[in-house]
RNA sequence: GCGCCGCUAGCUCAGUUGGUUAGAGCAGCUGACUCUUAAUCAGCGGGUCCGGGGUUCGAGUCCCUGGCGGCGCACCA
């Protein structure tokens, strides 16, 4: 058996499934909420469950992944770049908000879950979606919810044991109250005036949260509530759906309601008075079942795009991701590292590192060389136990792609001629792909133009004009050459070949000083400054091909 | 202050229930190669497992303690 830790945790999973459950499926959990663009982080919230649910399944034990989508939450805030006009949605349950301006979906909620469910669903990620808005409302949670109720005091007192602020406050109130200023804190703070209520209405009115439950009574379930915009009414809670519980009891009920056996939860769980932490109480004191086995990921950091970011205002997507990547190799980047480990996805030069490492991998896992671990995340990234993700047939370098397309821009048949000069056996661009299109659009989209290569559309005369003899001849010798040089091959013998020729040996000499060296280089950096006008560039025969014959010897001023 | 996590090769990390000589990738070094760029191929070297105690026949692994680093910490979600 592999010993990496999606293994281990399937194990683990198994074991305590089998003991709560015997013979029933193994539930494994994810709840992301869609308040906003579902990032790379959240990503993890997914990828740990479904990693080790697949290795259940992969095992022939039943097994199946749930994800909540918390689209009953309450709408909180108008992220910057959205009309300010939806302020007065702020509280409403964010299926009842409308999506952002020219959205085709329905509403806020739907607008954010169907990007992130695309790109689950092109990284071979299977799960049950579980709509919050669907379950309440429909009163599947009726009798938790009741409960719930029924054990408010335990739940407050539960809460007490966490409120360490209040404590704080009551035994320092006026420096505690000098420093928070006029004191708002203590407004909604545990058994305060009206009691502790876990239930928390939307407004029938104004649709909004911001409603305080006044008085319940447990034998006729009547609820009453007020709220800030003036209404205020009587419910019957064993009829009532437009409302939820306070998420610190949603969360340790759905683990009951659904007999969750793993779901892990971010670091900022970690703290005491967390959810995670408090749900344990709850779900064993309250409902009476068990937390599942839950561990902390850690963050999932990005590079190199930093700027990109705060131009879009937002943080990057799965499906950013996966426009410069294949899904097997963002699926890699989550199964290779324990979850409590953080790591960063490159949006910069890291990617072809990273593409090499997986190539390398590959290679290895082919011919039997990998570690048993590596075996198992390269096994984990290239499919699951239903699903092989598609592969690019003829997976060329990742570094050698973005290259051709940073000098092609894009040009299909210059593309394909310059790429068979590597390979001389493609036919099709097709066989390159998906990998050719991601590589172009992190050219064309995350390569900084400073960091590109532009073509000169007019030769440097100024530049031209102060070469010495010798330097204008090498041109020569170079443009001269050209015709019967034109190929990856020929051109490589051709460019190194000019200062042979200067330094009078024959042009394919087999020779190595120090000195041909230099003048090698120099050279070099002559055509690149006037072919692209840097010191420096692509691989030269590759940069002369893409340039095409007229262009360069205009260029050269030949 | 409280809590969680981490500290293993120059860097990024593997090292299931304690058990032979602590392993990979990258970087580095050497060599080969039509010989620049983070090219390719082959080979090599490299570690006080953060410090200090303890348990044990045996500790990278378990316990205690100190240090450093990251993150979180009213309420709400």
């Amino acid at each position: 058996m592999d010993a990496d830790w999606v293994a281990r945790f399937a194990d683990e999973v198994i074991a305590e499934a089998e003991r709560r459950a015997p013979g029933k499926p193994v539930v494994c959990a994810s709840g992301l909420s869609p308040s906003g663009p579902i990032h790379l982080g959240n990503l993890r919230e997914v990828m740990t469950p479904h990693l080790v649910a697949d290795e259940i399944r992969r095992r022939g034990v039943e097994c199946v992944h749930i994800l909540s989508w918390d689209d009953f939450d309450r709408f909180r805030k108008v992220p910057a770049g959205i009309d300010p006009s939806w302020n007065e949605h702020i509280g409403k349950p964010l299926t009842s908000v409308p999506a952002p301006p020219g959205s085709p979906y329905p509403n806020w909620a739907e607008h954010f879950k169907a990007p992130m469910a695309a790109a689950l669903a092109e990284m071979g990620v299977e799960f049950r979606g579980i709509s919050q808005t669907e379950m309440y409302t429909s009163g599947a949670y009726r009798d938790q919810v009741l409960l719930a109720m029924r054990e408010r005091r335990t739940i407050d007192a539960i809460l007490g044991q966490y409120r360490t602020k209040a404590k704080v406050k009551a035994k320092d109130a006026d420096e505690a109250a000098a420093l928070e200023g006029s004191g708002a804190a203590a407004e909604d703070d545990g058994s305060g005036l009206g009691g502790y209520y876990p239930y928390k209405p939307y407004c029938s009115v104004c649709n909004r949260d911001l409603t305080t439950v006044t008085s319940y009574d447990d034998e006729t379930t009547e609820l009453s509530y007020t709220c800030a915009c003036g209404h205020g009414e009587t419910v019957i809670l064993a009829e009532h759906t437009w409302g939820k519980l306070v998420w610190k009891v949603d969360w340790p009920m759905r683990w009951a309601y659904e007999g969750v056996v793993f779901e892990p939860s971010g670091v900022d769980h970690s703290s005491p008075g967390s959810s995670f932490i408090v749900g344990g109480q709850i779900i064993r004191e309250v409902f009476g079942a068990d937390q599942p086995i839950g561990p902390m990921y850690a963050f999932v950091g990005i590079s190199g795009m930093a700027k990109m970011s705060s131009s879009k205002g937002g943080v990057p997507t799965p499906a950013d991701a996966l426009s410069i990547m294949e899904p097997s190799l963002l699926r890699w980047l989550y199964a290779r590292r324990r979850p409590n480990q953080s790591f960063k996805i490159s949006f910069d030069q890291e990617i072809q590192r990273m593409y090499d490492e997986w190539d390398t991998l590959t290679r290895k896992v082919a011919d039997g060389s990998a570690l048993p671990a590596d075996q198992a995340a390269h096994r984990r990234a290239s499919g699951t136990a239903s699903v092989t993700l598609p592969v690019t047939p003829r997976p060329l370098p990742y570094r050698t792609l973005a290259s051709v397309a940073d000098i092609t821009t894009g040009d299909e048949k210059q593309t394909l001629r310059i790429l068979r000069e590597f390979d001389p056996e493609i036919s099709d661009l097709d066989e390159l792909r998906p990998r050719l299109d991601r590589a172009q659009h992190w050219v064309s989209t995350y390569v900084p133009a400073e960091e590109r290569t532009q073509v000169r559309e007019e030769p440097d005369t100024a530049l031209l004009g102060t070469l010495s003899e010798t330097e204008l001849a090498s041109l020569k010798l170079l443009s001269d050459g050209l015709d019967d040089h034109w190929s990856l091959d020929g051109l490589t013998t051709l460019v190194y070949g000019v200062p042979k020729v200067q330094a009078g040996l024959d042009l394919a000499a087999k020779a190595a000083t120090p000195e041909l060296k230099a003048a090698q280089r120099t050279f070099f950096a002559l055509l690149y400054r006037l072919l692209v006008g840097r010191e420096t560039g692509p691989r030269l025969p590759t940069l002369l091909l893409a340039v095409g014959r007229d262009q360069v010897r205009k260029l050269l001023g030949t």
